[in-house]
DNA sequence: GCTTGACCTTCCTGTAACAGGAACCCCTAT
DNA sequence: ATAGGGGTTCCTGTTACAGGAAGGTCAAGC
């Protein structure tokens, strides 16, 4: 299978799996013409990739992941030790995200928006705590 | 000020501070001996930088923002609108985070972390909807 | 006067995970 | 023969800096 079947099949697009092959990840086979051919394993492991990469995995967790699941004598706290902690790092930008939300959701809310230059929120940007600002 | 002091004072690397006058957010004006020199309102402009990072916006946003702060004709409309935007990307990042977490949780809570080899989380990532595994 | 250490300078490389595009090859249909 | 829709490699650009080399500067201490 050549590398746009592969790429719908596993909902990547064709750079990703080229990129995919240059680090290392995959190494697809090559027909005659130079083209490269993907075997069905191959396949599995590009969704395998396209999956963890969608729940947010690093590449190089990817490559621990896919080599985990490929060792048929893997132990599941290995693959869970690298879940947990990516869910932490999940869990830390959240947090840090909504930190910000919630700072400039308030700098929104008390800028009239209107065409005078009076702006709370180049106001709360110039103060080190904009929330102490009435 | 030197930029160690001026690092200081906006809570900013040096290094940060020589990547902001090398893409034009600043101007700083240099001794004799070539150090730079920071004047009050460079510093004032560092700090805003600073919080406006710390809030998540781009480096182009901020030049944006330094530029209306900078204007004294400014329309709080156009603050306004760039907040706004910002504040529906921190949303739609939170979601996509939220979203990740929801099915990675599942996964590793249904992971029994021992030396057995079966695992939920590797199974989920090699199926499409992870959700539906029971 | 000389050294030492803490500053400062520029310049070059590396990061993450690809996307865009050029220049070129291959295959099939008309 | 040509046109199109594949494929290939290679090079550059992206974001916002960090790390480090090589070297100039300044104040303090001996």
């Amino acid at each position: 299978m050549n590398i746009g079947q592969a790429a719908k099949h596993a909902g990547l697009p064709a750079k990703t799996i080229r990129y995919y092959e240059e680090i290392g990840l995959i190494t697809p086979a090559r027909d005659a013409n130079g083209y490269r051919a993907f075997s069905t394993q191959d396949l599995h492991k590009l969704t395998f990739l396209s999956r963890a990469r969608g729940l947010g995995f690093s590449i190089e967790d990817c490559r621990i992941l896919l080599a985990l699941w490929e060792d048929q004598t893997r132990s599941s706290a290995d693959v869970k030790r690298v879940a947990d902690q990516h869910l932490h790092d999940i869990e830390t930008k959240i947090a840090d995200l909504q930190a910000m939300h919630s700072t400039l959701s308030k700098l929104v809310a008390s800028c009239a928006g209107d065409n005078r230059p009076d702006c709370p929120i180049l106001k709360g940007l110039q103060t080190d705590r904009p929330d102490e600002l009435t």
